[in-house]
DNA sequence: CGAAAATTTGACATGACTCAACTGGAGTGG
DNA sequence: CCACTCCAGTTGAGTCATGTCAAATTTTCG
């Protein structure tokens, strides 16, 4: 739990009482590889920080493709917001591309600390305020850019995690098919060498 | 203002003398047509509400093509929230598509207003939660679904500010050129007609 | 080790861009 | 009120980016 506890305090700190309070109310896990978060249908019942492991966002199509919203890695939050907050069914998988461990708190609980810890809320918002600027260059990219110069911006961007996921689920990230991912590697590769 | 003090009472309730301390650090400003609110290079100090009018972000790439983030229109918020908290000059561009009238509330004001007043952060994590949700959202559109599919998707989800955007800028929104757009307004009209 | 999944490859099809030319309003000044 | 410009929108031909499908190959994990 100390990785969270750091976390939160690397944005305001917070007292004993106030870390005892949220401690109360994470619950530790152990995930395996494949395991279900978040499943269409259901609703987000958790906001989850990850301790250990890597995991996918995605969405589902009417034609059954898949497409990566986004990765979480240690010291990461991963939940679907929408359905969190809104208490509506997800649209949204979460599966574990590792096994890993996670801490969750859940709906009611953070409600409750949100209330009782005001300072709470402005780390809260801190860390949306990231993730959504994080979201907003995406856009700009996806708008902006061919699928190669967003490839080698994403391996810029998440260097450490790069080589825990494989190139299927980085294609579905950036929107592409694998097949053309594979090709633009190939490209890469004998631009490297020349 | 009193359109800026229903907004935030939507998210909840605020007494007197906290509207009233809202109210103090918040500036009334009328912008004309083609006016810049936010210029590449210089710093975001404002988070602006808009009262009347709309607005566009973009961005400008290096072969000074223009990729717009966001529209805002009335009882939206404008502002380049990655400038606006780290202090570093902006990338982005904030145009007013019409003629109009805003809100808006200095950096130190705005963190002075979050200190005294810890239902802001509140509202404000709310609001950004809400812009996340926005981007997350496009982003599955970008990724997933042909520009036809992602064009139709705007025409519902922003019928009132439809007829206020040039094509041109629906396009630019949109991460396609001009003539394309064209070219699918027109398969569009064959098919409404057949 | 062996089955299942990920990656690669190539031929072909389609989506989307570029460029240049044309069309049709919306101002603006005479 | 007309003539003019100017800019958004349209059209079409040619090109480039990316998708589809099917098959071969390699890697991964149980």
């Amino acid at each position: 739990m100390q990785a969270l506890i750091e976390h939160l305090q690397s944005f305001i700190p917070l007292d004993v009482i106030e870390l005892n309070m949220i401690l109360s109310k994470a619950t530790k896990k152990t995930v395996k590889r494949k395991q279900m978060l978040v499943q269409e249908g259901f609703v987000c019942k958790y906001y989850t920080f990850v301790l250990k492991g890597c995991f996918r966002m995605y969405a589902l199509d009417e034609r059954g493709n898949e497409h990566n919203l986004q990765f979480a890695a240690e010291n990461d939050w991963i939940s679907d917001l929408d359905s969190f907050y809104s208490g509506k069914p997800s649209k949204l998988f979460i599966e574990a591309i590792e096994s890993g461990v996670i801490i969750q708190i859940e709906q009611q609980d953070l409600y409750s600390l949100f209330t009782h810890i005001p300072k709470l809320n402005r780390i809260f918002k801190v860390i949306v305020e990231h993730k959504f600027i994080e979201f907003q260059n995406r856009v700009l990219q996806n708008i902006s850019s061919t699928a190669e110069q967003r490839y080698l911006n994403f391996l810029e961007q998440y260097p450490p995690i790069v080589q825990r996921i494989p190139n299927t689920q980085i294609a579905s990230y950036l929107g592409i098919t694998p097949e053309f991912l594979s090709k633009i590697r190939k490209d890469l590769s004998k631009k490297q060498n020349s």
